[in-house]
DNA sequence: AAGTGGTCTAGACCACTGC
DNA sequence: CAGTGGTCTAGACCACTTA
């Protein structure tokens, strides 16, 4: 049956519910949910449709707080973000002494690389532009996820012109101490001015594999600029973060 | 029919065409899609239920390039955003000189105030925390929300203590030229130091009728606090922010 | 008034998880 | 193997938009 005027629909007075029930914590030990066929019959005065409690737990899954893993069931979800400080990573105290800027992502938890890969190409139009270099001018491709306890968190692709990597460790697998920044300094470009754009929107299909995640749940686009005294772009770095797991933190003097 | 193993779902096999067909810019003109009943007849050979064809364009809708109107039809979306500078914006040239803060926000549009609340009233614990305030201590609120192109994109509360609200026109509907910044400094607390901290999730229901938004929608949350010369947090202002309008850009030097 | 998206029913079979 | 979420069908009525 439809809704009638003035009424909610019922999914959402199902949704409403269930959010409040796991407010109160009434799942809160198993962090599991009846299953929909049991729901169904708990709410069996209400509504007739297995159809509709999935759209009341779609709801909730869209809402971010809970979770479903097919053949088992419905999880409340918990939320312990990972702190990215956009500016402590950056200074040169981070890298400069050979630490990876990844290492203060994490309070406490450790990243992990998962699997590089390292290439040299022409760059696509959109890459050579933000580079500010030919199109199809060559450069360095590194691409690589992270994982946090074990969960694909963040994947990266950072693009350096080819004639600034050309000969360092930025064309290896491992960039040494410091990391590609330092390389980058060792070569006369040292990164001095940063830039990050960041936007927020839904996973597409691709990332949602990448990155473990149902599709169209939230993830962040972060596109960093490096630039070095010169104004030139000596990196960019696109990454694709799951949402639901970041924190930002951006802190600036006047 | 449930699926075949190794097989992709069929409301996914129908997204991907759809997805398609828009990228190629099939819908461009009239940026319609064809009505859901049109859909099932031209997909006759690949799906027999409506419910499959909503489930196509409800993945659509998930990844942000499609929307729907009641009565009217289904509508490709374009994405042009809002730039916001979160440096340029808190840098004391703008406020310093009677520029209001938001004035900086729309590269060519006008940000318009839709409402003020104002009201002093006692800290809830967490505003409480944020400002370093005991609890049920006075603090003053400023609530507003924000249009550009008469759509609503940003709702912001502000909170500051009462003692440097009171007697200034922090407490006015119209704080003056400079704003609620310029006011601090004329009280001898002038925010010197900022620190923006940034999540990503979905709206919640409320959010989602404030902000004008379908539930699930991606929304932003983002918190400033501002600091005077001494530490003290003379201002928190948590802003939710709808995701799929902004661009949030921060840059800094070494 | 005609067409549109939104909601709902009462079933069904599948692949996957966990015992 | 029993239980779970995921997908699918073939209908239906409602409120809303558009003309």
């Amino acid at each position: 049956m439809p809704r009638k005027t003035g009424e909610q629909p019922k999914y959402k007075d199902i949704a409403d519910d269930l959010r409040r029930r796991i407010d109160d914590g009434e799942f809160a030990e198993r962090g599991k949910l009846p299953a929909e066929r049991a729901l169904l019959k708990e709410y069996a005065d209400k509504v007739k449709s297995a159809v509709t409690i999935r759209q009341a737990l779609g709801l909730l899954r869209d809402e971010g707080i809970v979770e479903s893993r097919v053949g088992s069931g419905w999880y409340v979800l918990e939320w312990r973000p990972i702190v990215r400080n956009g500016l402590k990573r950056l200074s040169s105290e981070q890298w400069g002494e050979g630490k990876s800027i990844w290492d203060v992502d994490v309070d406490g938890r450790r990243m992990i690389p998962d699997g590089v890969e390292i290439e040299t190409l022409p760059a696509e139009a959109d890459v050579a532009t933000a580079l500010g270099v030919d199109a199809g001018a060559l450069v360095c491709r590194r691409d690589r996820r992270y994982l946090v306890d074990e969960v694909p968190v963040l994947r990266s692709t950072a693009y350096i012109p080819e004639d600034l990597a050309r000969g360092t460790r930025i064309t290896q697998v491992d960039t040494g101490p410091g990391g590609t920044y330092k390389q980058l300094e060792e070569a006369g470009h040292k990164p001095v001015r940063f830039r990050e754009d960041l936007r927020c929107r839904k996973a597409l299909p691709a990332e949602a594999v990448d990155l473990d995640l149902a599709v169209g749940a939230p993830v962040v686009e972060l596109v960093r600029y490096a630039y070095d005294m010169v104004d030139r772009v000596v990196e960019v770095n696109r990454m694709i973060l799951d949402a639901s797991r970041y924190l930002f933190r951006y802190e600036f003097g006047s």
